[in-house]
DNA sequence: AAAGCACCTTAAGAAAATCTTTATAAATTC
DNA sequence: GAATTTATAAAGATTTTCTTAAGGTGCTTT
């Protein structure tokens, strides 16, 4: 359950947005003032930040230039200010949205999730790209050594992995049966025909809806084999 | 240098969009209609996406729900429609952020660096800290089923990680000999002590300096083992 | 159409990895 | 000191993975 800070001087605005997010499942906890707020981040894990702009003692754009330099979570400022210059400043200072009062509850709620799938989902830009190969739905996260289809993971061995991950890191191309042994063995391929048709055939059973008619893992008649782009 | 993909029917929308996005030192790639997006993200390295809703062929909607089921970029709508409900439903179906048309160019470019800084720079609440579980120099990530005992990785049989992983996230408590076979074959503990015994050794064989001194995995004479907290 | 070769398939045999049991030694508690 | 618990090493058993053997099917060339 991911926790969501208020911080509006408004106490009514406060309530209402408790009421919402708490509905949605999400635990709110709630401060009156930029101060308030700094010491509620210190104190507990808080997922995102809903903060006012107008304040008394630290108003919401200085509370949220400090908080951006020491914390990244999601902040969505809520304001009055509906100038155009306002939102940019704020947007520039580091929130991640602005919401111009007066709001629609649901609009900030459907704002909230949308911050937090980012955040807690969906992850960033260095997160996502390193170790993951894709070939349409056949997905490889070679951090996690996970192979998914469709959306199902499937089990490999060693070997039959391995042997994926060369042919979906290299899209398109096409390896002979021998590339494929000298780069997953290392050693000469002498005879090694047959081995590497089993190993296909495993892969084929486990990756394929019909391993006689493959999707994915094309045969090039004569030269070898090969995961097309998709 | 970022790359962003402005997908827009309305010509003049897109090079306005690209005028000020090129200005900020962005390469924008364009495209005028859903299946065009699409064709452009498979071949493209594309950053962040503004796709306009209505548009011929596949309309931004339709084209969001497909792009996030392969990519986690973030999504920006632009949409002459401006009714709560239909802001709402382009947030829950995938979009980062929805502007509402007519926009100023400095509030969307200001909207789009945003989501950039997101992106690209701010950090996301990685499941890794959920599962990375520590006892002094022993560390178990989860997620990645690694072992390392002062920095140096250490390899465990399924069964040994299991053990392992019970006493660190349960640091300080005492399982029995009984207790830690239940809890990882999940049957009756009947004639089991020498089975968790030997395995007890493999461990400490593993992540001990010294297995008959033991500064993790400890005895509690007639009671059990357990990690103490470092 | 026939022949030759490449690819496909199945299952058995071999090898490797892992787990459990056996037998006994060492340590702790009463 | 006796009884019990824990520790240990190695053998035996089981499971998983890989390779080989044997033969079938499909494609290309003549």
């Amino acid at each position: 359950m991911e926790t969501i800070l208020v911080c509006d001087d408004d106490r009514e605005i406060v309530e209402a947005i408790d009421i919402y997010l708490t509905q949605e499942g999400y635990k709110v906890l709630k401060a009156y003032d930029g101060i308030e707020a700094l010491e509620v981040l210190k104190n507990n894990e808080v997922h995102l930040l809903v903060i006012d702009v107008m304040m008394p003692r630290l108003d919401g754009l200085r509370a949220t230039l400090k908080i951006r330099q020491e914390s990244s979570i999601p902040i969505i400022i809520l304001s009055a200010k509906s100038e155009d210059a306002d939102k940019i400043l704020g947007l520039n200072v580091g929130a991640d949205d602005y919401v111009t009062k007066p709001f629609n509850p649901l609009e900030l709620t459907a704002r909230v999730k949308s911050q937090l799938r980012r955040y807690t989902k969906l992850g960033n830009k260095t997160a996502v790209n390193d170790s993951i190969y894709q070939a349409g739905g056949l997905v490889i996260n070679d951090e996690l050594k996970e192979v998914s289809v469709d959306g199902e993971q499937v089990k490999l061995t060693p070997i039959e992995y391995n042997i994926l991950l060369l042919l979906v890191k290299n899209q398109g191309k096409v390896f002979s049966i021998n590339q494929i042994y000298e780069s997953i063995w290392n050693e000469e391929a002498i005879g090694a025909d047959n081995t590497v048709a089993v190993h296909i055939r495993h892969i084929r059973e486990k990756i394929e809806v019909n391993p006689k008619d493959p999707r994915y893992l094309k045969v090039v008649w004569g030269v070898g084999y090969k995961i097309e782009k998709q």
